[in-house]
DNA sequence: GTTCGATACTTCGGACTTGACAGTATAAAC
DNA sequence: GTTTATACTGTCAAGTCCGAAGTATCGAAC
């Protein structure tokens, strides 16, 4: 893709544009677009079964209530499942499911990407 | 960072696991993770040079604020580009960057993914 | 027998983000 | 003079996120 696909005459534009709907991603893509969902998901593809504290520590400093809530909803939609076991001190696993699993391999090019990306930034080039 | 290494006996697992620091990751995630981020992102790669209007109608009900944040986000950033003709009635056209094309290629395997699930999807069936 | 420690969360108030809807600017068409 | 078209911006209410502090459990330490 990336070519100007249908533009064969030499109108710019509004031809016969097919326009797609995005509407129907939206349960998915909601949950993947909430803070920490992706990472999440990538956390617990590569530690494998993980507990909440090994996540947490994997991101800086995310906020227990949100992360939390995160992964309730992960679980929820089925792509993390959670397994508590009776002991003192308690102990939790979060796993993928298939689903997560098919989700986390689409999702490792970008988390790959992005880190690539913030690698390559100098501070204070992009005049935030 | 730190895990106690010597639970071999009473864990099933913990063997040398490595935990992988996220924190890094923040700049890019976060403007993804924001709401319709990648749909955006996406359907400007799928259109080409798209207008405000034909983003918003792929888009069921997106409010017009969200979506104009979010592509000023996007521009901001260096996914998009942005081009505004002097004419009456305006019209203004949003591409890919060379960067948004790198990241369009790896997010189009998740919408897809991500209609995939939608569409099989039977209504009430996940348990909840 | 009382306090301490460990883990996995909740609860709280305030800050930030999003949504719905109305309004703005311009010039041609009617 | 009024309508139409586009690409937004403004305002306010509702929803979401944040950090810090608190909760629950039970064995171990004192």
């Amino acid at each position: 893709m990336g070519e100007t696909p249908d533009t064969s005459t030499d109108a710019p534009n509004s031809q016969n544009r097919e326009i797609v709907c995005y509407c129907p991603l939206g349960g998915v893509m909601d949950i993947l677009s909430r803070r920490y969902a992706m990472q999440v998901i990538c956390v617990v593809g590569a530690i494998g079964p993980a507990r909440y504290s090994e996540i947490e520590d994997a991101f800086g400093g995310v906020s227990s209530s949100t992360l939390s809530t995160r992964l309730d909803e992960l679980v929820e939609a089925g792509y993390l499942s959670r397994e508590q076991y009776a002991e003192i001190p308690p102990r939790v696993e979060y796993d993928l499911t298939a689903s997560g699993e098919q989700l986390c391999q689409r999702l490792d090019p970008i988390l790959e990407w992005a880190e690539e990306q913030e690698a390559g930034r100098v501070p204070g080039e992009d005049g935030t």
